[in-house]
DNA sequence: CATGAATGAGGTTTCATTCAT
DNA sequence: TATGAATGAAACCTCATTCAT
């Protein structure tokens, strides 16, 4: 699913070890990149960060694009985990449910993450094309898993879609937004009003037009 | 408007040359820099581009980091610009026309810029915060005239809005996404089914819902 | 005594090595700016000389002004501890005596480091004006040492001065001249020859004139 | 005299203008030099000072170091056309006269340039070794001078001397260090105070001991 | 004669990466 | 395993000098 997960050069043998280093390398560099950016970061920043040496730091990796590497493949795994738990949750539950479930636990991921949203922006501009996939496919599985309980929607009347595809992009992008546009969204609403306002404006665009007359009791 | 234009050193005392060589600089590094990043772009790669040499370059800007700041402002002066004359266009259109038109306006604009919209998403993390403003002016420009329009779609009852705001924020974020999101939209829709999706999304998504029953004739 | 010792970044904790490479590096950077004289001096010819590379040097120092403020803080430094041992050494001379060994030793350091010396006169030109003082202060201090000989021997009745101040300034002065002028000087006088006269001539000046009638034998 | 004047590439045929021009390139230059010191200053600066352009300069001088040549040249003709009048006067006057007159005279020049003065120190080391001739030239000649006037003092008894050419270089090197202790002495003395104690001490050295008894007729 | 735009060699500084300990 | 001193390629920037106008 996440593409093919790229080697990286370690001189550690210990797999145990090596993967709870990079579990730290990863969470100490995120943090760094989002406050001074990928490029302006230096190695030693990132090693100071994580409390180790810039040596034992490339015993781990093998160079800075790496570094960033394991940042998207952690992003993306992290995703689809995330995701997958929770088309599981929703599996059972009534299309708008599921689509409201959806929402929450998507607005609310960015909000926490508000910082970290800000860099993955620039994340697939840094990473070689050939490592962008792998952001992309964690993007494409929020979206299909989306796309499914929009689908099961419309099957079952509840929804009314003109194109499947774009309003989940549309639905998925305007969570984003939070992030992006703190600068502007923050100073005008809680994001518990945002997620009100977003929530209830998407229910209302793929709400059944009243062909008939009864239409939504909201 | 667009706040203080801050001053870039030059040697030359030509104000007419510098603007010249200035807007040649602009334009020939927005292509570098969309093409390889800001980082992995050398002051000598921006003085090829224009077909100067790297002294003359810094004639007319004094670090790499003018330069950026140079196609910022340029960004945010047309997007001003481009904005204000539409503004002038609408004024006598009906709210639903005037909106109709901004929209394409836009969304065209994203379209012809693809390249260039996505480098401006890295723009804001790239430059000192104190010169984010001109980018942030812009956006809050364009952001007025929509929200403009959407009043008086409201009070002309044309439209049914829950937040201003938002909406107006959400029209505009769908616009850019075509050019975030081109590596998946391009490959199921062109350009002009994108905008009529997303147009005819926007419009139900504010059209008075049928409190009657005569909805929508779509 | 030599004011304020400004910090100088460096990227290692280990104070003994830090120290001991900049010691290497003053030693190393003299010859070359004597050699050279300092704006000629280019970083790696610095960083050659002392047998490090480019990069090295600069982990110890960070800009090339930094090694001219170690050359002179170092000297400034060196001149202080010279002086400051001269003068315990001279306490329990006659005041005749002291000045003697007070000559014998500045002349000699001048004779020793003629090259050195020519350079010093440009340091205060090329250092800021702020970092300047520790110069002066060293020359003040050796300045305070000749002072106190000549007050001891006025009051003693061996020395008639007029202008103690002047006089300790004429001294020294005289002294430098050996490496001033060595291109005249030293075609003419060996520094035996040059110690010699200038030692007669010096207490010729200050010894007290025969207001009766036994003056001087020569 | 002088030695041979350097040709420097000139563009102008006009003996007259470039002449004139010159000098006004190194009145200007030394100004600069002075404020600046010599590697600081940069073409276009002089050029500023001069008020002329860039290009024009290099009409009447073909690199940097030819104004600096043009400098050190100037000053030197400067001294010998200066010394050489003053010897004119002072043939007629008594040794002590003309040793006092010799005194004022420098002196009041060093004070009059103080930081000229300070710049010809560096003068020597920046010129190349050809080049300093001119100044040891024009030193060498305010020497003989004065080593004339003290032969004189010493054929008539006026002064006892042991040694002719150093007793000229302590009295010459002690006028110019007004102009290098500055910044120490100004602080205590007038240049009118310092003029005195010097000239004094000067005499005092070598107003010839009282072997009989009538010493100082002051 | 006069200008200042244009050039590019060359210096300073940074930092990813290596390696001896 | 862990360290951080050491390297050097490569980027930024300056400024003496040239030359078209």
């Amino acid at each position: 699913m996440t593409g093919t997960t790229r080697e990286i050069r370690t001189f550690s043998e210990d797999e145990e070890l090596v993967s709870q280093r990079r579990r730290q390398i990863v969470d100490c560099a995120i943090q760094v990149f989002v406050r001074n950016g990928y490029q302006k970061t230096r190695m030693s920043d990132i090693a100071r960060a994580c409390g180790i040496s810039k040596g034992l730091l490339y015993h781990y990796v093998s160079c800075k694009e790496d570094v960033l590497y394991l940042v998207a493949h952690d992003q993306a795994e992290g995703t689809i985990k995330g995701f997958g738990a929770l088309q599981e949750q929703c599996k059972e539950m009534s299309p708008t449910d599921a689509l409201l479930e959806y929402i929450r636990f998507y607005y609310k991921v960015v909000h926490d993450t508000q910082d970290y949203q800000v860099f993955l922006n620039q994340l697939a501009a840094l990473l070689p094309r050939a490592d962008r996939r792998i952001l992309f496919d964690a993007d494409r599985f929020a979206l299909e898993i989306l796309q499914e309980i929009l689908e099961r929607g419309v099957k079952s009347r509840e929804f009314e879609i003109e194109d499947l595809t774009i309003t989940a992009h549309n639905i998925l992008l305007l969570g984003r937004t939070w992030a992006d546009r703190r600068w502007f969204l923050a100073r005008r609403y809680t994001f518990g009003q945002y997620l009100d306002i977003q929530t209830r404006a998407i229910l209302r665009a793929i709400r059944p037009q009243a062909p008939a007359g009864t239409a939504g009791a909201d």
